[in-house]
DNA sequence: TATTTGGCGGTTG
DNA sequence: TCAACCGCCAAAT
């Protein structure tokens, strides 16, 4: 039960600058995850939801999550245009707004 | 753009 | 230890 993919996911979204978001495909790609909803039960399962900043984790599409345990995509949309995020109505600008990982997974 | 299908791995019993 | 369940997705149609 190598709960590492899990840590690296959650070190992960600590890494996620202010007014940046990444997408679970990025995520699960840069962790070798074959399974990108995989990361989202993870957030879901999510320990310490105040210490990872799980509301920066978008769709690939730009798209908010509509399970988003902390308020809905609502309070998540709000919550990342006050951190400068770029929105194109209901969706994220990942052209401006997309966070790239540097360094190597762990 | 909206909806449907597929599929991976940690968690629980 | 083993098997079954469940999930904040992505890609295809």
């Amino acid at each position: 039960m190598q709960k590492d993919k899990k840590k690296a996911v959650l070190e992960l979204l600590s890494k996620i600058p202010k007014g940046k978001v990444v997408t679970y495909k990025q995520i699960s790609d840069f962790l070798d995850i074959n399974s990108p909803q995989f990361v989202g039960k993870i957030l879901g399962n999510n320990p310490d939801p105040s210490k990872y900043p799980c509301h920066r984790v978008v769709y690939r599409d730009g798209k908010l999550s509509p399970k988003y345990s902390f308020g809905g995509e609502k309070a998540q949309k709000k919550k990342l245009e006050e951190e400068g995020v770029r929105f194109s109505g209901d969706r994220v600008d990942l052209k401006r707004s997309l966070y790239l990982f540097v360094g190597t997974p762990r």
